[in-house]
DNA sequence: CCCTTGACTATCT
DNA sequence: GAGATAGCCAAGG
């Protein structure tokens, strides 16, 4: 097996483990945070690679909308998971509840008219 | 080895 | 602000 794979997969798998509930990340934060910067595209790789159950569905694009098809199974899949965890949708993006700002989320929830 | 693909992003029209 | 463009980088044909 290719060695440095290995230690790419893991920094990654470490960091996506580490992701709280009801918080996401983008591809290209966790590469970064993983120490592999520019490496978004390969995130979902190592996430695919990982044998044990990862929160893979709390990593999203960095215009927190869902990398999947809309409509695909996937995409579903991962919208129910985020739910469930509290995190809700507004135009087809993620927003956080507990991003402390009740203001913004008033205005997104209730629509800023 | 060249070319295409993709669970990406930032930038420009 | 949506769509096109251009970087990006590993994997597979």
């Amino acid at each position: 097996m290719t060695g440095s794979q290995e230690k790419f997969d893991k920094a990654i798998w470490k960091v996506v483990s580490r992701i709280a509930s009801g918080r996401v990340m983008a591809y290209g934060e966790v590469a970064r945070a993983a120490g592999y910067p520019r490496h978004a595209r390969m995130v979902s790789k190592a996430m695919a690679r990982s044998a044990e159950p990862l929160p893979w569905y709390r990593v999203v694009r960095s215009d927190r909308t869902l990398a999947f098809k809309v409509g695909s199974d996937a995409h579903n899949r991962q919208r129910s998971l985020l739910e469930k965890e509290g995190i809700q949708f507004v135009d087809g993006k993620v927003v956080l509840v507990d991003s402390g700002d009740d203001k913004d989320l008033d205005e997104l929830l209730w629509g800023p008219d």
